[in-house]
Formats: structure tokens, C-alpha cells, sequence
DNA sequence: CTGACTTTGTGCCGACGCTAAACAAAATAG
DNA sequence: CTATTTTGTTTAGCGTCGGCACAAAGTCAG
């Protein structure tokens, strides 16, 4: 069923979808193409010959194929290496990354920082904007947008972050307006002059629409993700290849499902939830092993894992959060009905420690062995959250490409 | 953001989005029609007029407005009282209810029935369509699809019931397909002969889509809705106008949400579930008051927080099910922050009973004060699983009325 | 190597759905 | 009665896409 459109939307050609299947790598060829577009072979010409003169595409019509198929061979459909790109970033409690990010969620390039600055948003933002802009000066290339990804609750339609405590900031922090109000002061601008369009997410929820698009996610049609890096969890949800925020941006807070009735005290005023059950400090104590300062609690856990899972305490700690969290998958599949679940961080390195367990558990707690059997799977994606960030700023491109180039 | 669309959908015209506007009553006129519609007063003027030459609806033309608005008066646009009608039935424990139903939600006739046929979905199925068969010879109008609304979850797309329990039915009964095969053997068919467009809903998700369209959900953005009716708790959610049903039909299951994790056991394998605790039975037993045999346990859990609720046994037992109603709404916020919540059977009068104690815990167990305070309203719709079974069977003409006439 | 076959790219024309602009109509305000 | 406001109608034109015919580039069979 589709939607009652209160409003016929402009940019209602071809030439965004095109885009958006070349960039998802779904349309290769232009014969492909033409069937996924539903067009004619001629239009797909069209559109394909737009996008190349547009900048985007590369149109291979060289007739050296041999395909081994029968039938003329289809010209190949290349993103344009020296194509327009835009600024991503991401802030993580152990600093922050900025990169350029092309279609088809090419990292061009990309540069870390570590945060020696004053842990306040706009000098933060100020050295993420100004290594972006070096990047930027160094590649020539057009930037048509700019995405940040922090590990908070972001409030929309304001972009404020509400929780931003690993990166040290205020609740409530305007983060959308210091970023786009660093990058302004940077000169950066989009075509024509024109401010540049700028875009915040929470890490989690770009990072699921980088894996729908160019990783484990790809194809399905309501993915559900669900992932922990330091502390706490985070989830996200991708419904027709778009993120669901819920109405002012705080869906998928799934952090406080309840997951162990008689748990530890959570800051949210309850018991036993996911947040503070599974996660790696959980993992850790639940195995007996206190955290050690050398690295990150996550890589901890997860070479415990992967080192002394034969370790009886250490399995014990495994099957009891793994337990904790096929509930708390369980109540999600209930109430979401995803075709496919993405686990990140501990929970991947949970999922890979005894798939069948997590299966198994998800599928008995959930209310019909059918949608119990989703597929659970890990993220696929190096960089998810850059490249989520990133798709931020692609999407009104998407959508609309000459619109986004100033047309 | 806009999805990335895969094929380019047929339909197009502002025929569709124009219908649906008159059809939800947010174009009563054709200046509001064009600015809702967002296209020229030319293109709105054909829209219209081609309209009223399906059939749909009539264009009022006459002069005679003393608005008392500046300039001229609008041409009024009204649902065409002859127009087509779609068949609507329900089916619960006490028997069904056929109708016949038009566009804006408009009851046109009815015809209930009790369930003295034996238990099965064929018959029961083959009465209800006889009844709504009658109704159509009695109008004599055009039927331009059928729609059913069972109290069970339906899987998708196979259209099959998985808990009909209050029905009687097995479970996995094909309903859709049963329900198909009894209004072709009773000989209705679509516009030209074709076979009639048959649809099938859980009650309350269908319940959830007439509210939004036609009663207190009108211009919620993501609207979520919960309700009890003799046993058992079902959710809704719609999502920019449509029904979110999940990958696989079974989403907004919300029935085992766990709200009291010391509770009653629940046939899930749970404990404390909203399904046993929030429901009529559950009311009763907590007021002290064995439920009689002589009305429904709804309707003995309305009475009773209608008339006595000074005596202070049964004003605890509203407190404490509003608390653990409350704890699993909030759940609810958490993860899908919707932007406004309805309640139905139970739970709207629970809510009746202490607005602001309903409220209260919700905003405390939600994550975020501002999601917390989403609006709490009851149903408004007299009939709402019957006209929303209507809307199944509307949906395609509102998405393109002329393939749904037999164009 | 040659010809039949399959599949894809291209050019041309028309249909459709809309916008833009100018004008006419129907009300209110003074 | 006239000016103003708002809406309906007519006409011309544009942009996007489908349909069709034809050309192009490969495989397959002999």
C-alpha cells in the first residue's frame, strides 16, 4: 500500500532512482538498469547519459566484452572516480574521524584525530570541520554535503544531541548548528555558493543505513540493527531503504528493554536492562575478569571471546549475556517484525561466539517460530558509521540530483 | 528522506493523492484540494472534475455561498452519495457484522450476525458474505472491493490467521483465501467481471488505519495505537498513512511486553505479560470482583470503573493496571516514538479513569521527557475495526482510481 | 568464416500530466 | 458602484516517458 501523498514531490524523474541503483551497486550495467528502473531501454539511455554529462557515472561503451552470456553486451555503469564526493565525520569518545566519502560509500580519503581539544562541541567540531576542508583542499574534488555521526540520542527536527556523554559535551548540545556553523566558517560551501547542506545522526542508526546499502543489510526490506560499542546499546532501523527516527528522532532506543527482571539498577530508574546487562563491562564481570586499562573494554571482550571461550567462566559469561540479549531480540522482533537483524560491536562477537544458541533463543522467545527465525547476522562494514554519515549527505542527492548540484 | 525507489510505480497522476484527500475530509473544497494537493488550480480543477465523472465524487458548483471569506467562494467538493461502496466485515466471538461501506468512512448498511453456524471459517466466512451480498442487491450500488477484520494476527502475505482462538478457528486457517472463495461462489464481482479484491486484517491494526483516517488519529504522523477488546492486547502502528504490518504481517504483537516481571504466568512462556496483565479478566480479578456470565468482561470493566470508582478496591486496581498499562506504552515510546498514542477498549477507559496517572508513568518510564509526553487519546470511531477493514479494501482505488475501476 | 539468433543501444514520434499565464467569475470592502 | 481578493477556466507549451523501428554487438551452430 502506498502512502496518500498530501503533496506531489518535485524531482519525480528517473534520474534520482538511477543514481540511488548505481550508488547501491544494484544496477551495474545499463541493461540492469533499464529492468530495475521499470523503464524503457530508451529512457535508462537517457537517464545514464544525464548522470554521465551530470558527473556522476561513467558510461562504459567500450565493446571489449565478452560476457559469455548470449546477446549484445550492456554498456557498464562505473561511479565516476573524479565524481563529486561529501564530508563525513564521526566523534567517538576516543576522538574523532573525518573523511571524504564518494558514491557507493567509497572512503576517498580520510583522516583521524585524536581529542586533544577542549571536550566542548564547536572546538570538537572546529578540528573535525578543519581536517575535513584539508582533505577536501588536498582532493579538488566537489563536496556536495557534509553527514556527523555522534554516539548520542539526536532530537529532531532541531539536531540537538541529548546524550553525548562519551564525548564529554552538554545534553541538549545544538550539534547540527555548531557543525554547520564550523563548516560555514570554513569556507566550505556547496554549489553555487550556497550553504552547505549539513546532517547529524546517531552513529548507530547511520551505521545501519551504511550496511543496508553497501553491506550485510543489503537488500532487506525492514533490517533491524542492534549494537553496543562502549557502553551502552544502540538500535536502528532501516524500513524501505530509509532510517525510521520515529516522529522526533528517539526510535530504537532499545537500550532499557528489560532483559534480566532481577539485574542491576539502571540510571533509567528500572532493573536488568540491555543497556547495562549486555554490554562489554557486563561481559567482563560477568566472566570474572576485571577491565584492564591497556585497551578499549569492547576489544577486551571481544579477544576474550575469541581467545578463552574454552574457558568454563568465560563460556558461562557468553551464554548468559548471549541469553540476555536473544530476549531482548526477541521482544524487538515482536513489535518490529524485521526481515533481517545486523548485530554490531559485543553483540557481533557474541553472535559469532555461538550463533545457534542466539538463534535459538530469539526463535523461543518470540512470539511465532516464523518471524523468530529471522536472519541474525553481523555487520559486514569497516567504517559503518563514516559511511552512514555520509549517506546522510547523499541523500538529498539521491532524491533529487540536479536539485542537490544547484540546478 | 525519500526511499530509494526500485521501479517506478504506475499511477501517478494526482488522481489518487486527490481522492484520498476528499476521502480523509482534508479537501472540502477545491481551493483546499489544490493547495493541499500542491499543483496548479487547472490541474486540481481536472482532477476534480475527472472525479466527479467516475463516479467519486460531486463538485458544487452553485453559487449561492455567503462564505464570509474574501473573494469567491471555493467550489465545494462532497462524496458522491450513489458512489461505489466497499463490503466491510467483521468477525469477533459474539458473531460478525457485515456492511457495506463508502468512501470517507461512511457507513451505508449493515447487518449483523451471531455465530450459530458451526465454528468453522467456510461458514462462518459463507454467512457473512450472504449478508454483505444481500446489503449490495438491497443498494444496488457498485462494490469496488471486500475487506475483513479477525481478532488474530495475520501472516503475510499469505493472508493466513494465526490465533483466531476467540473465533474458534484453527490456527493458520487461510482466512483471505476462504474469504475470497465465498464472495466469488456468492457471485460478486469487481468492475468488468474480474474477481473482487479481497483483503484481510487483524482487528486493531485495521482499527489503528480508520482511526487515523477518520477519527482521533487524523493527521498524526506516526500513529500508535493499543487496545484490548475481551482477552488478550493488540498494537498498531501507522506510518505516514499506511499500516505498518512488519516483514511478515506480525509486527506491534505487543501482547508480551513484559510490565510486571514478578506477575502471572503467560501461555508465551513468560511472566507478568501485558496480555495477562492489562486486560479485562485481570481488572476484575484485581478489584475483587469474579466476573458474572451476563454481559462481556469488557463491558463489566467499563461498568465498573464507571460506577464504582470511589470504592477503593477497585480504584487500586486501576492504579495498578494504568501503572503496568504505562510501563509497556512507555516501552512502546522507547522504541517507536510515535507522535501520538490511542487507546481502545480497556486501556481507554483506563485512561478515562485517570488521564493524568496514565500520562504520568509514561513520561517517567520513557527515555526522554519530550517522546514521554506524546499524546494519550481514546478512539473515536464508533466502528473502527469495521470501517478499517473498509480502508484495506479502499486502499487500491485511493492509490490509483482508474485501474481500480477497471481502467 | 558465415549466417541465424539473442540481447542491447539509439532515434523519432506521440501521449500524458503537468505548469504558466492570461482572462473570466463570484464574492467582500468601502 | 467600483476596487480588491480569491477562485475557476482556457490555452499554449514543456518535460518525461512509452512504443516502435532499426542498428549494433555479442553467442551459437554449422
Amino acid at each position: 500500500m502506498t502512502q496518500i501523498r498530501t503533496r506531489l514531490e518535485r524531482g519525480r524523474s528517473a534520474l534520482g532512482p538511477a543514481l540511488a541503483l548505481v550508488h547501491t551497486g544494484r544496477a551495474p550495467t545499463r541493461a540492469l538498469l533499464t529492468s530495475e528502473l521499470g523503464v524503457t531501454r530508451a529512457t535508462a539511455g537517457a537517464v545514464a547519459a544525464e548522470l554521465e554529462a551530470l558527473g556522476f557515472i561513467r558510461v562504459d561503451t567500450r565493446p571489449g566484452g565478452a560476457s559469455g552470456a548470449q546477446g549484445r553486451p550492456s554498456h557498464g555503469l562505473d561511479l565516476d572516480p573524479a565524481g563529486p564526493v561529501v564530508l563525513a565525520a564521526q566523534v567517538h569518545s576516543d576522538g574523532f574521524r573525518a573523511a571524504l566519502v564518494g558514491l557507493g560509500g567509497r572512503i576517498v580519503a580520510t583522516a583521524p584525530g585524536c581529542m586533544t581539544v577542549p571536550a566542548d562541541p564547536a572546538h570538537v567540531l572546529g578540528a573535525v570541520v578543519e581536517a575535513g576542508a584539508e582533505l577536501l583542499r588536498a582532493s579538488g574534488r566537489t563536496c556536495l554535503g557534509a553527514g556527523l555521526a555522534v554516539p548520542s540520542a539526536v532530537a529532531e527536527p532541531e539536531g540537538t544531541a541529548l546524550n553525548p556523554l562519551h564525548v564529554a559535551w552538554p545534553a541538549g548540545s545544538p550539534v547540527r548548528q555548531v557543525f554547520a556553523e564550523q563548516i560555514a566558517r570554513a569556507g566550505i560551501t556547496g554549489p553555487g555558493g550556497a550553504p552547505m547542506a549539513s546532517f547529524l545522526g546517531n552513529d548507530v542508526n547511520v551505521a545501519a543505513l551504511a550496511e543496508h546499502r553497501h553491506g550485510a543489510g543489503r537488500g532487506a526490506g525492514q533490517l533491524l540493527v542492534v549494537a553496543t560499542g562502549h557502553r551502552g546499546v544502540g538500535g536502528a532501523l532501516v524500513l524501505g531503504g530509509r532510517l525510521h527516527t520515529g516522529s522526533s528522532g528517539l526510535a530504537l532506543e532499545v537500550g532499557h528493554l528489560t532483559v534480566n527482571p532481577a539485574g542491576r539498577p539502571c540510571h533509567c530508574g528500572s532493573r536488568g536492562c540491555l543497556d547495562v546487562e549486555v554490554d562489554p563491562l557486563a561481559f567482563l564481570e560477568a566472566a570474572g575478569r576485571p577491565p584492564g586499562p591497556a585497551v578499549s573494554l569492547l576489544e577486551q571482550a571481544r579477544d576474550l571471546l575469541r581467545d578463552e571461550y574454552e574457558d568454563p567462566a568465560v563460556r558461562a559469561a557468553a551464554h548468559t549475556l548471549i541469553d540476555r540479549l536473544g530476549l531482548g531480540l526477541a521482544g524487538l522482533v515482536n513489535v518490529l517484525n524485521p526481515d533481517r537483524i545486523l548485530l554490531g560491536g559485543l553483540h557481533r562477537h557474541l553472535l559469532d561466539a555461538d550463533p545457534e544458541r542466539l538463534r535459538a533463543v530469539v526463535a523461543d522467545r518470540s512470539l511465532w517460530g516464523r518471524s523468530g527465525s529471522v536472519p541474525l547476522l553481523a555487520c559486514a562494514l569497516d567504517h559503518n558509521s563514516l559511511v552512514g554519515a555520509a549517506e546522510l549527505a547523499w541523500q538529498p542527492v539521491l532524491d533529487d540530483p540536479l536539485t542537490a548540484l544547484g540546478g
